[in-house]
DNA sequence: CTCGAATGTGAGTATCGCTCAGATTATCGA
DNA sequence: TCGATAATCTGAGCGATACTCACATTCGAG
């Protein structure tokens, strides 16, 4: 069973049984990427596709069940070929060196593949649907940022003022994603996340900076 | 200027002028925070917020421009509330040992509200539209953790294993949160940030865990 | 070539955010 | 008290878009 099938058996309404089923199914997925990446999957249209993809709507859907089928897909095939990098790169990593080296490369590859992919960009950032409000709730870690990095200052008053806002702005700001994701878990679990995020940010915030 | 006359300035489409105006709006806005806590944002109607609310549609539109107005105002009006509790925690912090103590305190509190707050958690978490895409970006974020974790446990065999799974996820899932962030500012502010990140974990996998 | 299965088609349906022209109610000067 | 004007309310209907379905077409095995 190759990855196509498993990923058709998984969203998509049935595997492709002729050829050129096979390339309309990846003349949708094109379309679609390249929608998103110009437009956004919300703006994306169905009928749009179709379109472009020289099909009919009910055609369409015969490939995948509903639209979001379509970006799951592409969020799957994404994932895979990411997954690939961060085993290569964890793969035969020894001693602390090793292991701290594979990580740094690893985030900058995976900043720099973010940078690279607008459809992925689109589809992580859920807040997309809603830009003013994604900008209230940057606003809001940006305030909540700036009063935990007058704090910093006024606790060492040699740090960079710049450096420590960005900073305080970041760990702000991943608390709330901590906070979002501990909520999704039960109560023990979650609480050890915020336990875990805790420990990182005391830490970082007891270190100096200049 | 009363703090509601401020939001109505901004979101709402006029100021209310009359008594039993404002208690309409007061209405709708506790209409809607029931729904979203009921049903999720994204399920609540227009149709039903106005039924509840005992008015119609058009009565509806006066006092919001459109639905995400109203989902506006409701997290205006928690953020002014939440911001009241940080700077009351920050506001006279001495020494480090009072940050820290103040930062962690402000933390648990933090958790706590948004355990206790589901129209927040439904508001804050974009990818609430899509369960099923939320469901596969977590997928991800725990096989890459896992990933990440094997490694660090051959770096160190002694260390627990589930904590440094937790750990190991969290990192990732943060990560992920940075590169978000980051694609959203320019290239040097965005490097800038992941620096910060890469910096603050690279540090908390450098340090043993039992 | 034939027939059944696979695949394609697009007009039509359902839903939902939102508008607008006219009805209703409040306010206030005479 | 009353008439006029402004403020507010109403809900049928519009526009957009995801999705369905009854029927047409194409493919491939025998």
């Amino acid at each position: 069973m190759s990855e196509e099938a498993a990923i058709a058996a998984t969203v998509a309404r049935r595997a492709p049984a002729q050829q050129r089923s096979r390339e309309r199914l990846e003349r949708i997925l094109a379309v679609a990427s390249d929608l998103i990446a110009r437009k956004g999957s919300d703006q994306m249209k169905m009928s749009e596709i179709a379109d472009l993809a020289g099909i009919s709507i009910g055609s369409l859907y015969q490939y995948f069940p509903d639209k979001s089928a379509i970006i799951r897909t592409l969020a799957e095939r994404f994932n895979g070929e990411s997954r690939k990098c961060i085993e290569a790169a964890l793969a035969d990593v020894r001693g602390l060196d090793g292991l701290l080296a594979a990580y740094s490369g690893l985030v900058d590859q995976y900043y720099q593949i973010f940078l690279a992919e607008p459809v992925m960009r689109d589809i992580w950032s859920g807040m997309q649907v809603d830009r003013q409000l994604a900008e209230i709730e940057l606003a809001e870690s940006r305030a909540a940022g700036a009063l935990l990095a007058a704090a910093m200052m006024r606790i060492r008053p040699d740090s960079d003022p710049e450096r420590t806002a960005s900073t305080a702005f970041l760990i702000w700001h991943l608390g709330e994603a901590t906070m979002r994701l501990a909520v999704s878990y039960d109560a023990v679990e979650g609480a050890a996340l915020v336990d875990d995020f805790k420990r990182m940010t005391v830490r970082e915030l007891a270190t100096p900076r200049d």
